[in-house]
DNA sequence: GTTAGCACTCAACACGCCTAAGTGCCAAGT
DNA sequence: ACTTGGCACTTAGGCGTGTTGAGTGCTAAC
């Protein structure tokens, strides 16, 4: 009962059933890798790693397959990350150089990791903690309506309407433009709210109100930030694993609709020190995902932000972590860029 | 063989099978409607349809389903719609009245759509061709690299990065800013290619390439614009009426992401008299949606911008497409009000 | 600690049977 | 000229039965 050969076991146990999705029994595992022993010897190995909890029979006489643990001590200590190849590489590099965006290069990111690992990617927006106030920007839409616009040095542009008294002037809002951008140009974000609360403190009684309303609106822009939206891609890919799924894919169609959760979980995973993190099956806080594994890293400055897949518990951790830093770490290299 | 009569048939053939998933038979019909005849009556009528290409049979001896020709002729001649409740009227009312921004009421009006009828909404962009140029601003991001920004009346803020020479000061970009604004404020989007073309003529030799840079930008945000985009909730639904997509629900959520086809399909959809639109079954140009039907309606001045669901033919068309209408004109509402 | 052998279990498949629902058609009725 | 009751016919689907094959646990020998 030599204690690397059981995980070694584990492992062909993990790969087998990962590529056939059938439970794998110990002739079956003994023919298709070369561990040195007799199906009997892996059978008592079985038997101890079922005792640990680590793979399971879904009936009495079947092969077995691994439980959310098994996977768990396959990710942390078996598996070892599998590079991408040179062609994926370059086609990486070669999609995200030629955007332009922000918009698009979380777009074209998106679309590739899905691509790339078949699985349902997701992407939250940059973190702009980091960043400063480049412009801010005043526009009388109608009578009473103001659109307020923002815009960072990392190139995000923020935008929202407020409402003011009926009355109001384009003079004014040139004026409260001035004082405003005076005192927050090149400011951090999230001290945008100190700098405006001084600010409007000495304006003069008659633009009170409206100072008001258009401070209201840019603290607003910069602090419940962008960083709590998520983009997505590769949803059909959730159809061809439906097998994988117990009764439907419903749940998890839900779930990543409701931006909430997925923001929520995204943001509770700590990347340990391979740099990717990763929540298997009922690991996973929210009831919908008992099925479904995530995987995912920070990114940008701080790698605050995340960027990761999901897809069922039964997928190819390796690969898939190995294309989600990949990923990562080219995107991170964009951003710092532009 | 009345007419009419037979009319009524299929109109509750189809209205059964809707409800109940089950192909419907001749003497379950008689049952569950007082048509004052008998089953073999019925059974002589549904020959008749089934000859028409109306409905068919599943196999040999079992009740009928209505054929996508069916559905059609049931859809323009039989149904009438029907209005929906004063609480679900009041709920688009309180939901759409209480958004901002024009992203918050399109976000809403699909999330809505989908509970409202239990489909997959989407909804287009809506079209800027009637909006004007309100704003314009350049903002330099890093050297070589400016932000360009359109602001059009109607509230729609829309950003790119333009790359420029190197040496580009902030304020030969307020300069040009100055003169680009004095030329295309007040310009409808469409027009703004020809004022910028005569006004980059007129440049001093040295801002010529940073120009005709900034101006590029302009063209491509005022032209291709927005419209091209298309937001979309209840990708969820689709789980729950898996059994009505016959092997997978893979290739109408490959549809959903391809933005391309959704948006030709919607734009290729003219209403009709009664201001809806439906595409059913294999009417649709797109194969992976041959088991699919799409229900939309413009919005938005002069209706050009789409908005809809999409779901298994089998589903309910009158509901469905009064959902859609009066969402359609709430939101037309909310937008002219802005 | 490993292995061969053996009895045992159980899902999956195939077969056959039966029933319920439904059809088409015909001859009689209005 | 329709409508209707009756009847023979078709077929999916549910149910019990038997068979097969992959896989297990255990024991005794190596």
């Amino acid at each position: 009962m030599s204690e690397p050969r059981r995980l070694e076991v584990l492992r062909a146990i993990v790969e087998d059933y990962v590529h056939s999705r059938e439970p794998v029994g110990s002739k079956a595992l003994v023919e298709r890798h070369r561990l040195g022993v007799s199906s009997a010897t892996i059978r008592n190995d079985m038997a101890l790693l079922e005792e640990e909890g680590l793979i399971t029979a879904p009936h009495t006489s079947s092969g077995r397959i691994p439980t959310d643990k098994g996977y768990r001590l396959f990710v942390d200590r078996i598996a070892e990350v599998k590079p991408l190849s040179a062609p994926e590489k370059r086609a990486i590099r070669a999609l995200l150089e030629s955007a332009d965006d922000l918009d698009d290069v979380l777009d074209r990111t998106v679309r590739l990791l899905a691509q790339l690992t078949n699985q349902v990617a997701v992407v939250q927006y940059p973190h702009l903690g980091a960043a400063s106030v480049r412009h801010i920007e005043f526009v009388l839409l109608a009578p009473g309506r103001v659109l307020v616009v923002l815009i960072s040095t990392n190139g995000a542009v923020q935008q929202r309407v407020a409402s003011v008294p009926a009355g109001t002037q384009e003079d004014e809002l040139a004026d409260l433009r001035h004082r405003f951008l005076g005192k927050v140009s090149g400011v951090r974000l999230p001290s945008v709210p100190q700098e405006l609360a001084a600010c409007t403190a000495e304006l003069p009684p008659a633009r009170q109100a409206l100072g008001k309303s258009l401070a209201h609106s840019l603290e607003q822009l910069s602090g419940a930030n962008r960083e709590d939206r998520i983009v997505m891609a590769g949803t059909a890919n959730l159809a061809r694993s439906t097998l994988d799924f117990p009764l439907t894919i419903g749940p998890v169609l839900e779930a990543l609709e409701e931006q909430v959760v997925m923001l929520r979980l995204l943001s509770e995973m700590e990347q340990d020190a391979l740099g990717v993190s990763v929540r298997i099956g009922r690991e996973n806080p929210y009831g919908g995902l008992a099925e479904a594994s995530v995987i995912a890293t920070g990114y940008g400055p701080d790698a605050l932000a995340k960027v990761g897949i999901l897809g069922p518990t039964r997928m190819d951790y390796p690969t898939t972590m190995a294309a989600v830093r990949a990923v990562a770490r080219y995107l991170s290299r964009i951003l710092d860029e532009s």
